[in-house]
RNA sequence: GCCCGGGUGGCGGAAUUGGUAGACGCGAGGGGCUUAAACCCCCUUGGACCGGAAUCGGUCCGUGUGGGUUCGACCCCCACCCCGGGCACCA
């Protein structure tokens, strides 16, 4: 019989959903395992990258199963968001319209799979049912002082009037029109997350089972520094706050940089000798973005024409404006000390701005800036004292005469979350003329996003066209009021989601906390590395929030965090905008799903970035027609007692259980897969020459079950074919024989001077003392040492042999 | 520019983390099966070279580049080059 993948693949996939095998609940007798992946984009087609991720997913699933675990595997939609309201824009079909097709296609895809998930559960956030908790959420923000609303810079094409995003900005100019992009301040609205920083930054630290360098970006992102903040007085009036992570190197402070968008700025540059170049400059920096203002490779700047007062040693010193320093981190103005900072240092040099160096350097010393410790020069009263001493003296200098004190700042700023947008869920916010911001009632929502036909933003959100939308009552005062007409960052929508999925139902609170308290923490979270801040960080935010509302039982969402690397195809990310994409659709009829995710795992290490190869689950297809003829064919037992044949491959085959056992616990899926090549490869052979019915069906049976996760239509039907009994879903997972595992020899390899000399089969548990003995009695060796001096021998057993001569 | 990763055969990768570099798969070459082709099966496959001549034996080089540490380095340290992810409105 042939291996029919279509048939094969179709029967199980009903089998298991009539069977409602993954279908879970609560069940505190039983281990949880609480595993999602990120949910997806409803793009409209699922793509290898959705396969990789949906595939490690499954396999984790099915194995935490079979290990006797109650396991909760959710699948749902991040529905909203900028890509369906471009599509929308272009095709005029309203975006839920697209949507929902998409979801619906997308689902059915993943369930060609065989990605077996809990649907009962399934959620779409632009589903009402979802985002009216979105605006519960924010309306819990707003009552605990954490949603805000304040001005802050947008880019805005002023040809479209409308606010474009980064990503719609290309090179400067609007991706619409080519019209130069300016900066512009509307209100928006923003998540206090700063007030969490010291959380955020804290429990990294228990976070034992994420990646080393999600961490690490995460506490980059979050950025924490010690430092003084100190007001620095201006040449004739005013003045200006400064934070510096260096208070000991002030004396060495020759000019100060304001950001073009410093408040102070206007009154500096009024009627000064070089206002026109600094109006020119200022309006050049507001046409380029952060990144670009940072990558520029030379540092720029203009004189304000103003001086500052250095306030250690009453110095006059030039104040600039140049576009290194950003309005967003710190104070938006810096001292500038040259001497301990290469950037000051550069924009020194090319000024022609004194240099005055206030930390002595090593003398061997040949660079620029010196950001090293040392003691302190130049510096009256710090002189001789380290960085340390000198930090800790200065502020106390500066706290006694009243100017500055010692502060903590992040990198980290506030969470912007108001989009002027149409496809997000509505802000749930009334603008009194009277009481001015008013929260809607709870018992109002949701805010219904209405339909609309125009999705094209003009000056203000689509939203904003909507008179029926607009216009309300005030809550309070019931006089006329008008509703907020901004959406919220589909980033508010995933940064809770997983909370929902134990409680979806629920159409009387958010969830109900006793539910999502049995489930979390996630025990597993898989997505792809491109969320290693953004997302990963508003949802431990999210949950922090939720932790202090008494609602949520954990302070952080997921214990285990696992990032995939991205598929690509020729050297580039496969994806649809590039072309290159190969449709897993078409690999299901052509090859099957077993296969493709046989070859996703097989590929490489999940955490890489893996090069499609076209011809790669032409290899996996292969290999489980293989194992399909060992199962089904016809072999031709012979009557015998078991011998060494019988016990090597039986051995091999528990040590293949240990070894996969092992790999998938430690996401080594890629070298899992090669194990039982290995193991079926040696299985053929044996089958090949007298083999016995018992030993077939023991390797049999132990090689299903560890296919089980990974290729399961296939391996389930083999093990009915094979009669083995029950659902293998619901079977358990193997356990090893170390005794039989146990390999009796090993290659004992011989170096000298480290070069391999000769090798030798030993007994595996052959002591240092025999090792060496053999080494140095060999032929081969001896030759090799050739009369010179031993003068060490290091011995591994059972392994390696060094012996140093010369 | 800043933060974080990564560079191993023709290709994807392995080396259980300082101890046999190249498992397994793809591709390629050769052979078998076949009227023929496909499928399938068997063999070879990092490079240069030496010996022996049926396919065995051996040497040297080799993990982005250049240094270093070590009995021993793909693995640790320093410097450099190249590629990728993120940089707050793609998600």
């Amino acid at each position: 019989m042939s291996y029919d993948h279509k048939a094969i693949e179709a029967k199980w996939q009903g089998i298991w959903e009539a069977d409602r095998t993954f279908y879970v609940h609560e069940d505190p007798s039983r281990p949880k395992f609480y595993n999602v992946c990120m949910y997806p984009y409803p793009s409209g087609a699922i793509h290898q990258g959705h396969v990789r991720n949906y595939t490690y997913g499954d396999l984790l699933t099915r194995y935490k199963t079979m290990n006797g675990f109650n396991v909760l595997s959710p699948m749902g939609w991040d529905s909203f968001g900028l890509n369906a309201e471009n599509a929308a824009i272009s095709s005029g079909v309203h975006p839920r319209i697209n949507t929902e097709a998409h979801i619906a296609t997308m689902r059915a895809q993943i369930k060609r799979l065989g990605s077996m998930y809990d649907w009962d559960r399934e959620l779409a956030s632009h589903d009402p049912t979802f985002y009216r908790w979105d605006q519960w959420l924010f309306l819990e923000m707003w009552k605990r002082g954490l949603a805000y609303k304040q001005e802050a810079p947008v880019n805005w094409c002023p040809k479209d009037q409308t606010v474009l995003a980064n990503e719609q900005v290309i090179d400067g100019l609007c991706e619409r029109c080519d019209t130069p992009v300016i900066h512009k301040n509307l209100a928006q609205w923003f998540f206090r997350i700063t007030d969490y920083a010291d959380r955020l930054l804290a429990d990294i630290e228990t976070l034992d089972h994420w990646p080393e360098r999600v961490k690490t970006m995460q506490r980059n992102w979050i950025g924490r520094s010690e430092g003084a903040r100190f007001t620095i007085e201006v040449d004739g009036g005013g003045s200006f706050e400064v934070f510096t992570t260096r208070p000991d190197t002030v004396f060495g402070m020759t000019f100060c940089v304001l950001a073009p968008e410093h408040p102070l700025v206007e009154s500096l540059i009024t009627a000064s000798e070089t206002e026109l170049a600094a109006r020119e400059y200022i309006a050049a920096a507001n046409r380029v973005s952060e990144i670009e203002r940072l990558a520029e490779g030379e540092k720029t700047g203009v004189f304000t024409g103003a001086y500052a007062i250095n306030p250690v040693n009453r110095r006059k010193v030039p104040i600039y404006i140049a576009d290194y320093v950003l309005m967003g981190y710190g104070t938006g103005a810096i001292m500038a000390v040259p001497g301990q900072d290469q950037r000051d240092w550069d924009f020194a040099t090319k000024y022609g701005i004194d240099i005055i160096r206030t930390v002595q350097p090593p003398d061997d010393w040949d660079g620029e800036a010196y950001v090293g410790d040392g003691p302190t020069i130049n510096s009256g009263f710090l002189d001789g004292l380290d960085m340390a001493a000198a930090k800790a003296r200065i502020i106390d200098w500066m706290v006694e005469n009243g100017i500055g004190e010692a502060t903590i700042n992040y990198r980290l700023r506030d969470w912007l979350i108001s989009r002027q947008r149409y496809w997000g869920c509505p802000i749930p916010m009334v603008n009194c003329p009277d009481c001015g911001l008013v929260p809607v009632p709870e018992d109002q929502l949701p805010v219904l996003l209405p339909d609309i036909e125009d999705y094209l933003p003009k000056g203000r959100s689509p939203l904003a066209a909507v008179p029926e939308f607009v216009e309300t009552t005030c809550p309070q005062c019931q006089g006329p009021a008008e509703r907020e007409t901004d959406t919220m960052d589909t980033f508010v929508d995933s940064s809770w989601y997983f909370f929902r999925y134990p409680d979806a139902g629920n159409d009387q609170a958010i969830f109900d906390p006793p539910k999502p308290a049995y489930w979390m923490p996630l025990d597993q979270y898989i997505g792809g590395i491109e969320h290693a801040i953004l997302h990963l960080l508003y949802a431990r935010f999210i949950t922090k929030v939720l932790h202090d509302m008494g609602m949520a039982s954990v302070e952080e969402p997921f214990s285990r965090l696992f990032t995939q690397g991205m598929i690509t195809l020729d050297g580039a990310k496969m994806s649809k905008s590039k072309g290159n994409v190969v449709d897993p659709v078409e690999l299901f009829a052509s090859h099957g799903a077993d296969a493709l995710r046989l070859y996703h795992l097989f590929m490489g290490p999940p955490t890489d970035d893996a090069a499609w190869n076209e011809n790669g689950v032409d290899g996996t297809r292969r290999f489980l027609e293989r194992v399909w003829k060992i199962a089904g064919d016809e072999w031709e037992f012979i009557e015998r007692e078991p011998d060494d044949r019988d016990r090597d491959l039986l051995g091999l085959a528990h040590r293949t259980v240990r070894k996969v056992t092992e790999d998938i616990d430690r996401f080594h899926f890629n070298t899992a897969v090669p194990a039982l090549m290995v193991l079926s490869n040696e299985f053929s052979d044996y089958l090949g020459d007298e083999p016995i019915a018992a030993t077939h069906r023991e390797v049999l049976r132990l090689l299903l079950l560890l296919l089980a996760p990974m290729t399961p239509h296939i391996a389930h039907e083999m093990w009915e074919d094979n009669g083995f009994g029950g659902m293998l879903a619901t079977q358990a997972w193997p356990s090893w024989d170390e005794e039989l595992a146990r390999e009796e020899t090993v290659t004992l390899v011989i170096q000298v001077n480290g070069k391999v000399r000769d090798r030798l089969d030993v007994s595996a548990d052959i002591t240092a003392v025999q090792a060496e003995q053999l080494a140095l009695e060999s032929e081969k060796i001896q030759d090799w040492i050739d009369g010179q001096e031993v003068r060490r021998v290091i011995a591994r057993p059972p392994n390696l042999v060094n012996v140093v001569v010369g």
